[in-house]
DNA sequence: TCATCATAGATTTTCGAATTTGCCTATTGA
DNA sequence: TCAATAGGCAAATTCGAAAATCTATGATGA
């Protein structure tokens, strides 16, 4: 069985690797980004990395200036706020489309990942927080399958995109509301069973401006 | 004075030119990248292709299938029409920001940028069509102007990169509507003076679903 | 006849070195 | 003392060749 991380090629391997450093925070906002050095960290070639980096920085996780190299995408507080909104517009919108026309099997697949994100959300509550990154894949995995009967590719590729980014801010902040954001998990998967669409727009923008403030307020993000 | 096609490392420019050459059709799609004829054709190493095109393919103008290689993205009705429905959501609401906090610089842009489009226009109706790239490019710059005071820099991006995909169907079905368009142009621009989003809204889904109805009649798309 | 496997050719992926560019420091001249 | 410039070093960019992988063709055996 082929894992995640052992699929595709080298430079899909590094790729993958890199994307969630950042993403995580190992490789802080704002880094140089120096070939020969991420060549040892990472074992490829410079040619490999440039690759790696292009992709990179036409997602704007890292910026490319000139020929002075790479760098990690610096953090903002106006860029927080501005990909929330983003996030919010996209994800109102494939809700609505998703309540409309959600089949048996959607309404299955969303019971199924709250399932996953509510049993992490109650570990983490007992034990502390022993790993975020799968907790952050199942919250991701909710959200997704919420607007997963939405009907457009483009509408949800592009708000995966808009969510990574979000998601490095809260990881940056390492910040969650524990049981507020839990509760507001199970309101919007019972709303889409009821598929009242405004009801979870609602819930949802609370959500989210409630994650960027309280982001904001653990006051780690420059 | 740097030209734009001047400026930059090498690689840029080659992936301007790809890109370009994309958009406009001259690589058709679904069409194999092959690396030693790109090398001829671009006159560019390898290396620097692959990075070019892992960029493009980040951004979907191309598709990389994991180590068979590079091709253009395919196109098809269903995408366009998602492509389409998508740009109309982040336009019509970039527009509703951008005409509530439009100051009189961001007028002066919409009439600008109208002006140079409708010059075009009329110069298309009484001679053909002899620059397709620079009336596409005022399209965009008309459009870009409209919603430039949305206040949001991703909103404007994610429109971009979203408006550029469209385009590249619009340059396939190689159809315009003429006098159609420009009408609503003007309409766009009246009603941006005026700040009337909702009416704006409406004239920009008849505007988005036109093209797109008038792209497909052509049958030019698979 | 058909499926399976081996082999050769084509193509992609990866690498390390050569080239180019930018940056810092020291020297010169005013 | 300060501005300007040259030189040297560090880093990024670009290249072409070596290695790995895929694809098409033909041979083998049931």
């Amino acid at each position: 069985m082929a894992q995640n991380s052992d699929e595709g090629t080298i430079g899909d391997r590094a790729y993958r690797r890199i994307r969630g450093d950042i993403l995580q925070g190992r490789l802080a906002p704002g880094e140089k980004l120096k070939l020969d050095r991420l060549k040892e960290d990472y074992g490829v070639s410079v040619s490999t990395l440039r690759e790696v980096l292009s992709r990179l920085s036409s997602e704007k996780l890292v910026v490319a200036e000139g020929q002075r190299g790479f760098e990690v995408a610096p953090v903002s507080v106006e860029e927080l706020k501005d990909i929330a909104s983003l996030r919010l517009l996209l994800e109102v919108h494939a809700i609505a489309q998703s309540f409309q026309s959600g089949d048996m099997e959607w309404e299955a697949r969303v019971v199924a990942a709250h399932h996953k994100l509510a049993a992490m959300e109650e570990k983490k509550k007992s034990e502390g927080s022993p790993d975020n990154e799968t907790w952050k894949r199942y919250d991701w995995e909710f959200h997704q399958a919420l607007i997963s009967a939405c009907g457009s590719r483009e509408l949800m590729e592009t708000h995966g995109a808009v969510f990574d980014k979000y998601l490095r801010y809260q990881m940056l902040a390492l910040t969650d509301r524990g049981e507020i954001a839990a509760r507001e998990h199970r309101q919007l998967m019972e709303l889409a069973l009821k598929r009242d669409a405004a009801k979870a727009g609602e819930v949802l923008k609370a959500h989210i401006t409630g994650g960027v403030e309280h982001a904001l307020a653990v006051g780690r993000i420059v």
